[in-house]
RNA sequence: AGCGGGGUGGGGUAGUCAGGAGAUCCCGCGGGGCUCAUAACCCCGAGAUCGGUGGUUCAAAUCCACCCCCCGCUACCA
């Protein structure tokens, strides 16, 4: 039960994501689909959740692709930013509080974080070895400069990792290198670098570690983090030269040494959440340092930050709570190919929801996100044939069969029902479970469990409604089939009541569309009774989903194909 | 290479941790029915020796060993 909360208290964030590019439909898979959903869950169930995010600002990447485009960085930053939000809205995303990393909050709580670390002994320096370009005055970060790789020989590649044969290179080991900027080859200089004792924290880890239940953090990326803290911590170079970031807080750090990204990143949640205290007056400590179950949703690229640094980080400063639980879910491919941005095969956010509805694309990804580092396919014909026969022949229809049903024949009141036989008790039974079912799988974070077992009921009701076959005893009028029909319609819209709020964390505007029509409102607690009472009155009925049509998906793959879907940002600006 | 995940009817999957009744569900396919509903819905049927081999057991998709195949990850990449 979500690690024993009974304060039920939760903070809830999806990974930051990195401001120089617009988001794709694996972004949307990995992180935020199942975040969004999870918070909504819980603020169903009333518990006291807060959904912080915000974009991450810093890091050579940046730099780069603002020089590129003739921006400062900030303004590069605040353009992709202000693109992602716009997108992550109108999926759906319902962040209580969306900032940045390039922040005074995320300033101060990283120089804090800095200070203290050090202070408590977990920052040494070191001397370290760095390429400095003559031409452009400038030590140069990983990602700035290129060359051949020592393994296989292929050109062009960066300092830090080959392309062509996949290997991780060293620092200092690439060939023949060369600054990207001026294309003239570094000179080599040395220069005192503050490291981050990650190593005094193996045992922390793995004591924490162990102590995660499977549900508190999935078994595989368990594995592999201890595995990874068996073979050896090694600590952290947190230092930067020439760089677009956070300046180091100490004395003896030089003026252009700065703080590498991904230490202020995941500050950076703490940040949203103090930025949110700010304009809610509520306290943020509560939730960072108090009783909380913090929940990270992350992609599985970035596990090792989240379950390594971030918790080291964490112990080091003290006084902060741990992480309690991580939703991990693998990359989204395409068509069954892996996405790649050069080879333009994505499909960018904006250009979904351009042409289909928030929910078509939530119920998709959700009915394959289930909490888990496998990968999983986005297939435009599968995407047809699920909202067509998923969403709208098995969902949509049976909600509209019910409540035309209940319009044309009962004045839109929702009749009495009379005695129940075996079909009725085992129907009622049967949705009761499911309630109780997908509550667990919630929790869980297995959403392709819930969207199964939700899609399993209304098959389920839809044979129900045949079976009763309510249309012949309201055409026939006897007593006694009519007081039957009454009952099986009874029953039929308490079912759907019930089932729009098991569906509501997954597709929201919809399911607010179809409990407007039932004239109700939505609460977790109340779909696991008997909530719409006989004689409440529902309001006019219409459909809830259109059909996808071949056509339509058709363009997409043949979009795809042509190589004319393009993302913004990074390479292809 | 190492580590991790996975191979279940045409496609996609559940079940594997705590072995046992006809192996789940969705799509597709064949046949029938209904007509309340967005040509939607319901019922019946065909179709899998659960990657391979061997072992443990009264009993294995499920446990053990070996092998084959696919995929992912490997630290400064956000």
């Amino acid at each position: 039960m979500l690690g024993g909360i009974a304060l039920r208290r939760v903070l809830v964030t999806a990974a930051l994501p990195y401001a120089n590019s617009d988001l794709h439909l694996g972004h949307a898979f990995s992180t935020y689909i199942p975040a969004d959903v999870f918070s909504r869950f819980c603020r169903l169930r009333k518990w006291d959740v807060v959904f912080v995010c915000g974009s991450d600002e810093h890091g050579t990447p940046i730099s780069i692709a603002a020089k590129e485009t003739g921006r400062a960085p900030l303004e590069h930053v605040e353009y992709f930013r202000r693109r992602q939000m716009e997108d992550l809205e109108r999926l759906g995303i319902s962040f209580d509080n969306y900032y940045r990393t390039h922040s005074e909050e995320n300033r101060e709580l990283t120089e804090e974080f800095l200070l203290k670390l050090r202070e408590n002994g977990y920052i040494y320096k070191k001397k370290v070895a760095l390429f400095y370009c003559e031409t452009d005055k400038m030590y140069l970060p990983d990602r700035m400069i290129k060359g051949k790789c020592p393994y296989c020989g292929a050109e062009d590649q960066y300092s830090d990792a080959c392309e062509a044969c996949g290997r991780t290179i060293e620092p200092g080991m690439i060939l023949e290198p060369y600054c990207i900027l001026c294309r003239t080859p570094p000179s080599t200089r040395s220069e005192e670098h503050f490291i981050f004792k990650l190593s005094a924290f193996s045992d922390k880890l793995l004591k924490w570690l162990e102590s995660k239940s499977s549900e508190d953090v999935p078994r595989d990326v368990v594995n592999y983090v201890v595995q990874w803290i068996k073979s050896g911590l090694q600590d952290w170079d947190i230092t930067r030269e020439d760089y677009w970031g956070f300046k180091l807080p100490y004395e003896d750090a030089k003026d252009n040494q700065y703080v590498y990204v991904w230490f202020d990143a995941p500050i950076g949640y703490i940040a949203s959440t103090v930025n949110w205290s700010k304009k809610t007056g509520r306290e943020w400590k509560n939730y960072w340092m108090g009783d909380c179950l913090i929940a990270h949703f992350i992609g599985k690229d970035i596990v090792y930050h989240h379950l390594l640094f971030w918790p080291a980080m964490l112990m080091g400063v003290g006084g902060y709570t741990l992480p309690s639980k991580y939703v991990v879910n693998g990359y989204l491919t395409l068509e069954g190919r892996k996405m790649s941005k050069s080879r333009k095969w994505l499909v960018p956010l904006k250009r979904v929801l351009d042409k289909f509805p928030a929910d078509y694309i939530r119920f998709y990804l959700a009915s394959k996100a289930s909490n888990s580092t496998s990968d999983n396919d986005f297939s435009w014909l599968e995407f047809m044939s699920k909202i067509n026969g998923d969403l709208v022949d098995n969902i949509g229809n049976f909600a509209h069969r019910v409540l035309t049903f209940i319009s044309r024949w009962f004045k839109r009141k929702v009749p009495s029902p009379g005695d129940m036989d075996e079909q009725d008790n085992e129907f009622i039974f049967s949705f009761m479970r499911m309630v109780e079912e997908v509550e667990k799988e919630y929790e869980n974070c297995d959403f392709s469990q819930v969207v199964r077992r939700i899609i399993e009921a209304f098959k389920k009701a839809n044979s129900y409604f045949t079976v009763k076959a309510p249309w012949e005893a309201v055409k026939k009028g006897e007593e006694k089939r009519r007081s039957d029909a009454a009952t099986a319609l009874y029953i039929c819209i308490n079912f759907l009541y019930s089932a729009a709020i098991c569906l509501y964390p997954i597709i929201p505007s919809s399911m607010a569309r179809l409990l407007e029509m039932m004239n109700a409102s939505a609460s977790w607690d109340s779909a696991k009774r008997l909530t719409i009472e006989a004689g409440h009155v529902i309001n006019e009925p219409k459909p809830l989903f259109r059909k996808i049509s071949e056509d339509e998906v058709k363009a997409e793959i043949r979009a795809l194909e042509d190589g004319t879907i393009n993302l913004k940002g990074v390479n292809n600006e």
